[in-house]
DNA sequence: GCTTGACCTTCCAGTGACTGGAACCAACAT
DNA sequence: ATGTTGGTTCCAGTCACTGGAAGGTCAAGC
């Protein structure tokens, strides 16, 4: 199976399919004519990848979370503890995005938003500590 | 003043402050020795840039807020303008977080976290479309 | 048989916003 | 005179791709 098949089976961009084999993610055969050439295995492979990357884990945790996929004995509190970290990580993101969106919502609704140059939006941002 | 001082007074580290000069965002005067030499309007500067990145202003977009805290004539519904996409990609940015969390959460429910290999976060992962 | 176009290959450069490190120069305390 | 601290420049690395150039391959249509 060439790349572009790869490519939309996985739901990846060809580019991406080539970096994850340049950092030795999936390494397919190749064809005769030097085509990359994937089996249902490699696509298997992708799609795990390209799962696990949108929700949210890092390259080198996908890599964690492959060989743990393909560890037979792999026990199931490893994938479990690197599951409840990311959600911390990602509680610390929110909450701290909220923080930001909170800030800039009360310094727009203390801005008028009209011709004249007075802006508390500008004012905060200028603001000496 | 040197770049320790204005690194101090600013809350960013030399190497940013550095950075920003390169790309043209604060150009500081040199002494006779070739060292930077900030004044208090660079500082002001610095610290804009400062807490405008902390809110989640890009560069550019922090460039543009500079430019519009430098223009007297500005209008304040241009800075609100900017003020209210960002919020709008805080949101969902906020959003996109929450559903991966409650998809990671769910999973790591389900799994028991023990030393059997059975895991349904793996078994997610590698689920077929 | 030839051309066209889609698809594949490699390799190099760029993104954003820094960060680390080497090699060197300046200022100041002891 | 020497050591420490703090400057300087420049180059490379980060993360996870993405874009583009230059060229090879394949199937279809004329």
């Amino acid at each position: 199976m060439n790349i572009g098949t790869a490519s939309e089976r996985s739901n990846l961009p060809s580019k991406t399919i080539r970096y994850y084999e340049e950092i030795k993610l999936v390494k397919p055969a190749r064809a005769q004519n030097g085509y990359r050439d994937y089996c249902d295995a490699d696509i298997h492979r992708l799609r795990f990848l390209q799962r696990s990357r949108s929700l949210g884990f890092s390259i080198e945790e996908c890599r964690t979370l492959l060989s743990l996929y393909e560890d037979k004995n792999r026990a199931s509190s490893d994938v479990k503890a690197l599951a409840l970290e990311k959600i911390t990580e990602i509680d610390r993101k929110v909450e701290e995005l909220q923080g930001l969106r909170n800030t800039l919502h009360a310094l727009a609704e203390n801005c008028h938003g009209d011709d004249k140059p007075d802006c508390p939006i500008i004012d905060d941002l200028a603001r000496k500590f």
